[in-house]
DNA sequence: CGGTTACTTGATGCGTGTCAATGTTAGTGG
DNA sequence: CCACTAACATTGACACGCATCAAGTAACCG
């Protein structure tokens, strides 16, 4: 199957079965994972390319031809509305593939972005569709993950409809926690990340300003650590409480 | 396929071709229809049920063995938030199935209510399992749909975000007159709708006072009509502008 | 025809945005 | 190693969009 798809080599593709890594990682925790998909995804090609920091990887309107797979940093969706403002839709990390959705919808409706230096794969559509279509088991996995990512989208809705700037804040920051944990990059509730506070406004529907003043709120209250690129969950139990977080909708195998 | 997992019948199930109609017009207009899965989706078992209005056809947390299809009317999902407020998180028509995630999400994040009456088909999470594992071209094409459907919660995350009162509102009744076309259910930009300024209020994340004020906004400004539930665009380049609507977001065949 | 539900209007206050200045930190080159 | 710079974070003053409260009106319904 990869063969007739394969794109041009790079050094890193001597070591396929590493690329897609994270990504297994991930469904492994699912229970999900027979043996066969885990050789069918770690058999797709993958093409890797970094990204430097602020660099837009793909353009809403943009009509690709591969979708993404973060392999290192972390990436955000994008969309601007007609004054200029921004709208992030979204964060990824290593084993998230944010734009697999265009697999099947053949224009990008938001851009990506990379927040800091990442390492991005990119995994030709035509070897995706191969697979899904070949493979059932492998198609129903990552349809799930789409599926997970529009029940985040659900709970973004709400938390921007009807929470205030406080709550918001601090419900973006559990999920944050939350999903790194998932994925093993956050020990001791100590989660790294290079988002800045306008990164946080712009996903949040907020000032730069008064998300500023929620983040102080939530440093007073004793429920976190914020400064430079370290996140430190000081009392999750508060700040899940302030944030009316229920990771139910994040869909993950084992979280009460 | 269709034996084994046959639910009680009910009297209109001897029309199973008529029962997935709806989903299958819908289909159509892509141009990604072909005979085989037509067949395929007709043939799957369909138990209607009648709605009433404002009843709660799924419950948040509910973990369901059916998907629903609108038939008739038109249904809202919605969550709650800690004061106990409500979000609503889309509005869904005939051809419509907005639960469809529930077949590889166990529990489900939101709920489903019924608007007004209306008339919904459940179709087993068994035969639509087994039709996504045999036809990939079915399966790919309620991926699809799901794909979409995650399309539009993040329009409604940049819309809810960052985007006015006056503006959010137009928005959604661009989308709702959009969609409502697509299934002919909006004939001379007439569009027969029951929904309250409650409904509107709490899918934009405003209060039923201020949508009111902004519904009026957009009257005076003589861009539509709106009264005894029917919806009329009366100039729909100025709605658009006014609520920065762009229709990519809904993935549809032919919309320029 | 009385009760209910939805819509409308006005008055008032709060939450958040905007503007503008300043502090802080990290990176850079002389 | 320090001056310079740029990006990010913080603070205060003020304005405004929207929420809230409350009352009233119109439409619907059995």
């Amino acid at each position: 199957m990869q063969a007739a798809v394969q794109p041009r080599l790079s050094r890193l593709e001597t070591h396929l079965e590493k690329l897609t890594a994270p990504l297994i990682t991930k469904f492994e925790s699912t229970g999900r994972l027979t043996n066969e998909i885990r050789v069918a995804l770690a058999s797709l090609p993958v093409h890797v390319k970094h990204a430097s920091s602020g660099e837009i990887v793909v353009h809403e309107g943009d009509k690709p031809h591969t979708s993404i797979l973060v392999l290192r940093g972390c990436v955000f969706r994008h969309k601007f509305v007609a004054d200029g403002k921004r709208q992030i839709l979204s964060f990824n990390i290593a084993g998230d593939m944010p734009d697999l959705q265009s697999i099947f919808l053949e224009t990008m409706d938001h851009g990506l972005t990379s927040v800091g230096e990442s390492e991005l794969g990119h995994v030709p559509h035509e070897a995706l569709r191969e697979l899904v279509t070949k493979n059932p088991a492998a198609a129903q996995l990552l349809w799930r993950e789409t599926l997970i990512d529009a029940a985040i989208f659900r709970e973004w809705v709400s938390n921007t409809g009807r929470r205030r700037a406080v709550s918001r804040t601090a419900h973006l920051l559990c999920e944050l926690v939350f999903r790194a944990r998932a994925v093993g990059l956050a020990k001791d509730n100590v989660y790294a990340m290079q988002l800045t506070q306008s990164h946080f406004a712009d996903a949040l529907g907020l000032s730069m300003v008064h998300v500023n003043r929620s983040l102080q709120e939530l440093r007073r209250a004793k429920l976190i650590e914020l400064a430079q690129g370290k996140l430190g969950i000081l009392n999750e139990a508060g700040l899940r409480k302030i944030g009316d977080f229920d990771p139910t909708y994040l869909h993950m195998p084992a979280t009460g």
